[in-house]
DNA sequence: TTACGTGCAAAGCGTTTGCTTATCT
DNA sequence: AGATAAGCAAACGCTTTGCACGTAA
């Protein structure tokens, strides 16, 4: 709470109700909402916009507090910056998000673009799976 | 051409010159053009719509001719299939996108899903960086 | 000839924006 | 008070769709 009010003087943004309402639904999703699903759940008693909705993820976004993610279905899917670095699996049957961590991953991709003559700034990696037992 | 062909027939799809024409811009791309662009370079003698450009994108790519991608400007850029896998890197100051392959990824993302009980589909993995020496 | 493809115009969907009013500092 | 944010409604950009006509098989 006063980490997010610390943010957001430290960019000189106001501190509003809309604002923590949005934060606190972020904070407390363990999955990856859409816009729209986090309008919801913020709920009817705040009284915010979609508009709203978007212009706080879209400032939390550039503040660094939330991360939007793209896993392909269109919409964009937020969630709350974590210390931890972390890829995303998406179940193709059921649609669930899972996460993980390789470190491994990391640095074979920023020595493909030191490489490639390049200083990685950031990577998108999503895998695109299904339960069962591994197969080709 | 007759590649293409057969794999219209081999699905039951029709052998039209929209399709023909389409297909040729893809097959001379070297680049990612989106559908927007992909209907500027058929060029007015064809008289094809941008409707028909994207019904036929996304025929092409059931049938496996063609294979979107997103690289999180909004709309979605298509790419001929090739033989090789590859991913690609963003220069996120030009905008310019390279390709890559490095086998390693793929084993260890595969590995990855099988450790969470998951058969690997497919990935997706971008990186975003800009020219320059590397360093942290 | 008949099923499939195309043009055209309109709608759909997620997201952004202009403007006025309300609110934080 | 002054700057910034929120509400509202309208626009936007990309993509899809309904329907009538056209064309490959």
């Amino acid at each position: 709470m006063d980490r997010f009010e610390q943010r957001c003087r430290e960019n000189g943004l106001k501190f509003t109700p809309a604002r923590r309402v949005v934060l606190e639904v972020i904070e407390q999703a363990t999955d990856h909402p859409d816009a729209f699903e986090i309008y919801r759940r913020v709920g009817r008693q705040h009284r915010l916009t979609l508009s709203t909705i978007y212009r706080t993820l879209n400032t939390f976004a550039e503040v660094g507090v939330v991360v939007r993610h793209d896993f392909g279905d269109g919409r964009g899917r937020y969630e709350g910056v974590r210390h931890e670095r972390h890829d995303h699996l998406v179940d193709v049957e059921s649609g669930k998000i899972l996460e993980f961590d390789e470190a491994a991953i990391g640095s074979l991709v920023k020595a493909v673009a030191a490489r490639l003559g390049y200083r990685l700034l950031d990577y998108r990696l999503e895998l695109f799976a299904e339960r069962g037992l591994s197969s080709p």
